[in-house]
DNA sequence: ATCTTGAAAACTTTTTTAGTTTCTAAAGTT
DNA sequence: AACTTTAGAAACTAAAAAAGTTTTCAAGAT
């Protein structure tokens, strides 16, 4: 019982950085210092392994998100805490490792959509709502719409292709597009909200 | 002969952007819009595909190291584009593609290896050279070792996992590094100049 | 009308990898 | 001290995948 759970986030990592296909069940018990038949212990097989570590990613940020609701004095509070995580783990999803999980796990990357276009566009949907009863968000707008809206800012954020010939950091593109996505939705006192607030939580790290 | 020899920079990016063993000749041909017949029409096999795409990247960046002698005024001049071109050049060395290097093609491996040990280290020795006769770094330094400790840092940039849990830019990290560097190596006078024409050249992109 | 070209796709061969088994050494137990 | 368990190392097998080849077919050129 030497691979102790703290492991799948090991396992975890390496799969992020180098993808699905390059690591193999070879290497990862080389990475690891154990020996395959300790992984196949404790997982029956490959794809058994690639959803308990990938699933565990989606299952933290469910758990992220959930905190959020507590934790935010105010819809935009909340709109900054969502965008600096959601920025965060899009970070570990390479072009490869969606590549790879695309081509080979097609059942988890349909899940990884699902939650994208569901669970996440909710989230969001419901977070407008708020704004809108504060008086941060416009009443005018729709939160369907705008939330749709959202998820294909994240889609641009993941393409490899679409900014890469601006060489820009991705973090600036990021707050480019928040910058735009708020001006957009907020009243001018939800606008005052965002300056201040983010400047208090210095969104650049 | 429909596969002209621009879309060599095309096959190089996706071998960047995906990495060796996940861009098989099959995707490859699908992404190129090529059947599998055409590119080995042109490449006897992936192993000289892959010599020719990564060979050219180190043969531009050679080209691109040449020019800058020509064109810059003075050794922090020439440091500064020197920087910015092998940053941007590194920001393409992904994880996967360096793991994927080193286990399937190592005689490849080796040869970036020692491109950057000996040429890139012999560029910046000279660099160092020219910066010392140019009053602008102290002559206490050795070249020689300043030069690997070059090496170094860069080593530092590629490794996935040093800087990962400071969730730091990596634009970031790479300023600091050359913040402190320069400040170790410069006269007063250099680190003048150093200070004036990283603001003329506008570092951040 | 004939020839060439290259994509599409079927096909073969080779390599790689998943998954299993065997062996051995070390640690703990009785 | 003999015995049992545990896990790594490594050899092994079976299956999958990828490299590389060949055939077919359609479109454009000669």
């Amino acid at each position: 019982m030497s691979l102790a759970p703290t492991h799948i986030s090991t396992i975890r990592e390496l799969f992020f950085r180098y993808g699905l296909k390059s690591m193999t069940m070879d290497e990862l018990a080389r990475q690891l210092g154990c020996s395959k038949k300790t992984i196949y212990e404790h997982y029956s097989d490959k794809k058994v392994l690639v959803h308990a570590a990938l699933g565990g990613f989606l299952n933290e940020h469910r758990g992220e998100m959930a905190a959020l609701d507590q934790n935010s004095d105010n819809a935009i509070a909340k709109l900054i805490r969502m965008a600096a995580i959601g920025f965060q783990k899009m970070r570990n999803l390479t072009p490869t490792l969606l590549f790879d999980l695309q081509k080979s796990y097609p059942e988890l990357w349909m899940e990884l959509e699902r939650y994208r276009k569901e669970e996440i566009v909710g989230i969001f949907k419901r977070l407008i709502e708020r704004g809108q009863q504060e008086g941060l968000f416009r009443q005018e707008i729709d939160p369907s719409v705008v939330s749709i809206m959202h998820l294909q800012h994240t889609n641009l954020l993941l393409d490899p292709v679409v900014f890469s010939h601006l060489n820009h950091p991705i973090a600036n593109i990021f707050h480019n597009i928040m910058e735009v996505f708020v001006g957009g939705i907020t009243t001018p006192s939800g606008l005052e909200v965002w300056n201040t607030t983010k400047a208090q939580m210095n969104l650049h790290p």
